[in-house]
DNA sequence: TAGATTGTTAATCGATTAACAATC
DNA sequence: TAGATTGTTAATCGATTAACAATC
């Protein structure tokens, strides 16, 4: 069985552009299941996107599902495939550093948790921020860490405190035995192999939104 | 001239995946100007990245500047370039609409600030968020907007509303006659092709962190 | 059957990496 | 000079697109 062989669920084949898309095919095919259709083909589901209906099915074949020449894929077992893929069919529990604006927003974001990110608590230094609760999430000490991930046996830890502190909470993290980080700040984080950690580039957004804006502005010169 | 000479400075190329490196690279450089660095070469502003250094170099030969071997480059001369480049040395005014959550949060997200986005207020409809600072951003009803958008002059608009809302608030930024839109919703947005829109997609890191995160559940199995 | 759609195989495109000559 | 580093040219790698046969 090589690479390209079909998935068959135990050994994932992780393509991280294929991955990035899938939250938008299966925004879109929930959509369609309300709407009350049972299946879709790859025609129909990029109506909304830019991207080739050949792009689409290369993905899907990533899922380890099929479809039927004529009538497509079978909306219910795509939805589940693709969530199971992702593994937002069981849900991981986080707690989250940082609970400044960013931390905040992230605390409340409700998409996070329809998609298998629970976090169930925030950690900060600044004492004006500590026993607070945001968006239902109690606000504790950084110093209380250690001790509520060992209890909860949580294993996902955000960090979205500012860049000089970052890698002081990644130790902390790693420290308490957090399994993955997800890491909203600026730096590289130093981790150990087996921590996975995932950067979040937002500045990185903003410039490539930046030299869009420009080139059309030259554009319109 | 081709696409490969050198960079003039007027017409100026753009390749995603090295626009997206290019806030980490001034981040570390910043640094290293207030450690009183004057030159910098890319075997050493590597060491805190995992990049190889020829990439770091295809990547400035973009910015349109060039380093002398053995020194490096002029690290004031390549902050510049860079900060042209983005065009972070100018800053965008900017609207944001949807005061939720994230909404609030990117309001009060100090880098923006400081990498050329400054936003300048908020809207909503949610009257129990019109009126309000956050941040320090006054928050409007939505029906303000374009009457605020001609007057002010911004060209910049953020969408951070439910994806339901997404679309229409784009009509309205488009209408009032805004440049960009930088969009944080789920969909798609339609727009027309003399305004730039850019998708930020969060879900797709999530997506990417959730597969990274089975991945090591199943090599330490 | 006819035709839309899947899935396979090959071609293209673009980005990263490697090798190495040029240079201070 | 010797050696580190830049910048060029070529090779590799991976992702997207194209062409088309298989299928319901």
């Amino acid at each position: 069985m090589n690479e390209t062989s079909q998935n068959n669920g135990n050994m994932k084949i992780m393509r991280l552009p294929t991955v990035k898309r899938l939250p938008t095919y299966l925004h879109i095919l929930k959509q369609l299941e309300r709407d009350g259709q049972k299946f879709v083909s790859t025609t129909t589901l990029i109506n909304e996107l830019d991207f080739k209906p050949i792009l689409v099915r290369k993905d899907l074949f990533l899922m380890g599902i099929s479809g039927k020449p004529r009538t497509g894929y079978d909306l219910k077992e795509l939805i589940a495939a693709i969530e199971n893929y992702l593994g937002w069919n069981n849900i991981d529990e986080a707690v989250l550093v940082g609970a400044g604006a960013l931390g905040s927003a992230l605390i409340g974001h409700k998409p996070f948790e329809e998609n298998g990110l629970k976090i169930i608590a925030g950690f900060d230094v600044d004492s004006s921020r500590i026993g607070r609760t945001i968006h239902g999430k109690k606000i504790y000490h950084l110093s209380e860490l250690s001790e509520q991930v060992q209890r909860t046996g949580v294993r996902v830890g955000i960090i979205t405190v500012p860049w000089r502190e970052a890698q002081k909470v990644a130790d902390i993290l790693v420290a308490a035995g957090i399994w993955g980080i997800w890491n909203f700040s600026m730096v590289k984080l130093k981790t150990p192999p087996d921590v996975v950690c995932h950067n979040e580039n937002l500045a990185g957004g903003l410039a490539v939104f930046s030299v869009k804006l420009q080139k059309m502005r030259e554009a319109l010169l």
